[in-house]
DNA sequence: TTGTAAGCGTTATCAT
DNA sequence: ATGATAACGCTTACAA
């Protein structure tokens, strides 16, 4: 066992002063003499002291963290595959990019950056987790028994899980599909903003059949594009269909399929769509790749829209008009959100719905409007 | 004040046990009876018990969770500069992309990912922070007395916080500058893996003239890779530079700049060098970008490479040859040696570097090596 | 301004 | 297999 660490009474002592003393010293909560203050802080310094989280929360009754529960994307390949290196520098040809993207995209990474800022403004650590099987519970469970107050993306908890959870600490839930009466929600506009492109492809391009390219059956967040494209669709009297004309997963691994499945129909002299909607970017650019390659240029023959607002998004050629998500935004409105809830525990749950931005690009054709400084922005009102 | 959650007294109360073999049932350490069990299982389901991690871990001392700090890169504007919302879409043109990338290009997320992967594989709780002022060192003492080890990023903290969270918490630094001998590192082949970049322009492209793209002064990691970019040049006898002949600041809004002066001097007859070597992906894309606004081509006129394996750089057109590191890994690494310090903490203090990958694009010209199936790799003997 | 002392909710030791 | 009970290191009335 490890030798003992230095605690506030070992501080007390050698500062000459009780332990009560050094308490109001380290939480700086006044009432302290000048003298003593110095004492106190010396004697932190001689000892290395460094108070206990434990101690603190367990005294205190409060953790002072929040967490934040994220579903698990896959740890990745380049994680659980490693290859076994001495080293050495390798020197490769890039192999195609397969597609399988680190965290769902920019997703949780930018989700969790939001997330912290929050979590520093109020003043509280944050603790992150992947909720992967085996052992789901229980590691949640735990997590739960260390904060203060939970944010869960998406589907991540069964609503068991999230019930239990929810009696020891307050939920928010992030862009995940849940009774709206139960805890806070925070949303994304994903039929809105979706709704927004396609009126924009219909009104300022004069595009009249479009086609949906699905993501994976039952995703939620896919579900509400798909709506958005049908409300557009709907209002412009155009044919709505029944379901997604194409339906991927999300990667672009299986957009590519779908693309050469395009071509090869487009070969049997069937006709194209003049523009395809992705329910992502991942989507519109295997579908690019492949198109492209294939000889039908983007815009000219075809139109390509994403959804997400990913940074290959923008650099590929053409660049893909898109949505944006504010992820970072996402994540730093949960915190908040639960930090007020935190704060006042009573009070009504609240729903939030963030903004979207659809990002013209160079994917759906050439546009007047001129490019507008950082911060700014063209509202364009709702068609009714 | 909240109203008392459940303990584990009132559990065994409810269960007709002590709370002690509730605490068996809990940490599963066995020499329980089956009924006893059960009854426990359910009074934790009734009451919707969740242990309380301060006590477990002020009883147990410890933890049960490690920490993870990095380097403030600034919170990005989006998240300081908000724009009041009403939840309205909007839409609007892409403005120009500023190059101000969020959590350090895809560094941060990444590092995260790997190292949230490892400490989920030890059963360890991971918290992050980004270390910023003010009261940087009052959060980061916080921090510190609730983990059980810290990963430190680069130069995050000063020499004095980090000796004085060292007498209190086993420390990993990773990629960062420091004493080898007092804490575990873990590093990057920066030096290593731009050499073998620099060997591949020159021994199988020919090239002759090439110059050094700087980030910012004094930043190590920048040091490190044109002190490989000299060793590679010295040792095919070219003249090595004292210092980098252009000097950015890994943005890619300051590479646009530099990538105007070039073009001008150009224009007054300068000749360019036949390779412009980036410090990074986001300096090489900027100049790629403002290049071939002025019709020159790369690699035609002039090779590019980058450094870090960022996304946008294999989306470019051309995309970016450059050297990959494996962020994921980089984080992964660093709490597998932060863990095997917690298991024995006497053991000398080891120093790890992570092999980085030379990925051939497009930007440094055609070459005959065929691409490689996932996984496998050509492996350059170093020319000595 | 300072000290005393009673918790905080577990774990771990020792009996039984 | 189970139960008592003493820590664990801090906060926080309350008293002085």
């Amino acid at each position: 066992m490890r030798e003992r660490l230095p605690t506030i009474s070992g501080v007390a002592s050698r500062a000459g002063v009780s332990s009560a003393t050094v308490s109001r010293v380290i939480n700086r909560s006044g009432f302290v003499s000048a003298a003593a203050r110095v004492a106190v802080l010396e004697a932190i310094d001689d000892l290395g002291y460094v108070p206990s989280a434990a101690a603190r929360g367990l005294a205190s009754r409060q953790a002072g963290m929040i967490g934040i529960c994220l579903p698990d994307v896959g740890p990745g390949a380049d994680l659980v595959e490693r290859e076994v290196s001495d080293g050495a520098v390798l020197v490769q040809v890039d192999p195609e990019p397969d597609g399988a993207i680190a965290w769902g995209g920019i997703y949780f990474g930018e989700v969790l950056r939001g997330a912290e800022y929050a979590a520093w403004e109020a003043g509280l650590a944050i603790t992150v987790a992947m909720t992967r099987e085996p052992d789901l519970e229980a590691r949640v469970l735990n997590m739960a028994g260390r904060v203060d107050g939970l944010v869960v993306v998406g589907e991540t908890l069964s609503d068991d899980l999230l019930d239990h959870v929810a009696r020891r600490v307050p939920i928010v839930v992030l862009a995940g599909p849940r009774a709206a009466d139960r805890h806070d929600q925070v949303m994304v506009g994903n039929a809105d903003g979706m709704e927004r492109l396609v009126d924009h492809l219909i009104d300022d391009h004069g595009i009249e059949t479009l086609a949906y390219v699905a993501g994976r059956s039952g995703a939620p967040d896919d579900d509400e594009r798909f709506r958005g494209f049908c409300a557009a669709l709907s209002r412009h009297g155009i044919e709505v269909p029944q379901s997604p004309r194409h339906r991927g997963d999300f990667s672009r691994h299986r957009a590519r399929e779908i693309g050469r499945s395009l071509v090869e129909a487009a070969r049997q002299g069937e006709a194209l769509p003049r523009a395809l909607v992705c329910c992502n970017d991942e989507t519109a650019l295997g579908l690019l790749d492949v198109l492209v390659a294939h000889g039908i240029r983007v815009p000219e023959d075809i139109v390509l829209t994403g959804f997400d607002g990913i940074d290959a998004a923008r650099t590929s050629a053409p660049p893909i008009t898109t949505v944006e998500q504010p992820m970072a935004e996402l994540g730093r409105l949960a915190v908040e959100r639960l930090t007020a809830r935190i704060a006042s525990p009573r009070r009504r749950p609240t729903v939030t719905q963030v903004p979207v931005t659809v990002m013209l690009r160079g994917s759906c054709g050439p546009h007047a409007l001129t490019p507008l400084p950082p911060g700014g922005a063209v509202v364009r009102p709702h068609h009714e």
